[in-house]
RNA sequence: GCGGUCGUGGCGAAGGGGUUAACGCACCGGAUUGUGGCUCCGGCAUUCGUGGGUUCGAAUCCCAUCGAUCGCCCCA
């Protein structure tokens, strides 16, 4: 028979590493206690047109990556790609305006899905944790939000994170941009790159972003965003730089810093970090002060991020830094011969009701081989019950580490090892 | 959608046309018939991703295919 193979873009996480992502989404749930966000858990799913809507028709994302599937007859669905649309769907179809604390700030954790070309730091299917605090225009919100963002790397040892910060103003800041750098843009057309050429037509934001160096001279001196704001789009900006200086996060200033979102207004930032392969962006998020209302709900704003689990462990791998991680067992049963058993088996559980973690041989191993199978798990204490044990309805307990061991009462064996690992 | 690199046991890895496919880790057994971590000995790939071709002979050369990985586009 032929194997079948995990599908591309998508991995296992097997016992050895999950233990790293238990470790990581615990302290996702403390920072969001910390900085009161609340969890929200949305369908896997959602109806096509939520992303169309909310993520934009012409974005990469949903023009070519989306996972969709016709089902019977009904509306086309769709394996969210991202986190902010199903949020901001459930916000307005929940009616959470109404709720009795202001804003609503949100967090969820999750799988996202997208159709591409997996490398490091890319896959198909990927975990997503994200904020999302809606009905707020204060700056200081913007500034929350990046903090919880940054403050959650640097809580896990990270160091060397560069945050860019930009703002993409306002519909009307970029609508009167637009029209000054395309025509700065066709101007130069033909010498630009093949790609930057077609995005001139597509999104041309973002030929500013292009990597080759000769267009990066070409458009040098094109017109920035910055220059378009409007009076209260740069007070804004303004504002959310200088409760960035008071948080004491350092930022650069990247005007041609773009979203790949259509989503975006006003304030759009971005976590670093370099040599963790191709992709460096570790965290992206932004303003979307249009979206509740393109999503049927009120005019109201919104800000948040979304950053990658794996990109973070890539993170951390590169630069060496291992999580603590629990390991080994409290105590493992061995026994010497078939008769002792069911002795063994009751004990085992007395054990484990008991709160201890308690494991036996299930392979017939002889009783040396029990031992090193004990070894090998990291048990701190042994309890072996031999023929003499069986006998007199006792029990050796044995720690791993000094070699001691004394002969216990079988009955009275939870309590001794309850005592004794409670020494530790 | 496009390009580079790679595919040998559970894992890491040598071998780059000639008949036993090194070695290390892990695993199992023994030395030690009631005791692990160290040591020593033994066992563990009818087979080199898959299919086809060249050849007297292919893990080794060629083609195809599948997969992995890195990069482009784009993004977290």
């Amino acid at each position: 028979m032929s194997r079948i193979q995990i599908p591309r873009g998508t991995q296992d996480i097997l016992p050895g590493t999950v233990e790293m992502w238990h470790h990581v989404e615990e302290q996702i749930r403390e920072i969001c206690r910390r900085y009161n966000y609340q969890e929200i858990r949305t369908p896997i799913f959602e109806h096509t047109e939520l992303f169309q809507r909310g993520v934009g028709e012409t974005t990469d994302v949903v023009e070519k990556e989306m996972y969709s599937v016709e089902s019977r007859g009904e509306d086309a669905l769709t394996l969210r790609p991202e986190g902010t649309a199903g949020v901001v769907r459930a916000y307005v179809e929940k009616k959470l305006y109404g709720a009795p604390t202001q804003p609503v700030k949100l967090y969820y954790l999750g799988p996202m899905f997208r159709h591409e070309r997996p490398q490091a730091g890319r896959l198909r299917q990927f975990t997503q944790f994200g904020v999302e605090a809606i009905g707020s225009h204060d700056p200081a919100m913007d500034a929350e939000v990046i903090a919880v963002a940054y403050r959650f790397y640097e809580q896990l040892g990270l160091r060397g994170l560069t945050v860019e910060l930009n703002s993409v103003g306002t519909l009307e800041d970029r609508a009167r941009h637009r029209v000054e750098l395309l025509e700065y843009l066709s101007a130069r057309r033909s010498q630009l790159c093949p790609d930057c050429q077609s995005r001139i037509d597509r999104n041309p934001l973002r030929v500013l972003d292009c990597k080759v160096q000769k267009d990066q001279e070409l458009t040098k001196d094109a017109p920035s965003i910055l220059d378009y704001l409007s009076e209260e789009s740069a007070a804004h900006f303004e504002a959310v730089k200088q409760y960035l200086d008071s948080l004491g996060i350092s930022y650069r200033i990247n005007p041609r810093l773009v979203r790949g979102l259509d989503y975006y207004t006003l304030t759009a930032f971005e976590i670093k970090m370099q040599d963790i392969g191709a992709v460096e962006t570790l965290c992206g998020g932004g303003r979307y002060n249009g979206l509740v209302a393109e999503l049927g709900g009120e005019d109201v704003p919104g800000i948040g991020f979304a950053l990658s689990i794996e990109r973070l462990l890539l993170a951390l791998e590169k630069t060496g830094i291992t999580l603590p991680v629990p390991e080994g067992i409290d105590c493992y049963l061995v026994t010497q011969t078939p008769q002792a058993k069911g002795v063994t088996v009751r004990l085992l559980d007395q054990l484990r009701q008991a709160g201890i973690a308690a494991e036996m041989d299930y392979l017939d191993r002889k009783m040396k081989g029990q031992l090193k199978a004990a070894d090998r798990l990291k048990a701190r204490y042994t309890i072996i019950i031999g023929e003499a044990e069986l006998e007199r309805g006792t029990a050796v307990l044995k720690s791993m580490d000094s070699g001691d061991q004394e002969e216990v009462a079988q009955d009275q064996l939870v309590d001794a090892l309850l005592g004794k690992l409670g020494d530790k």
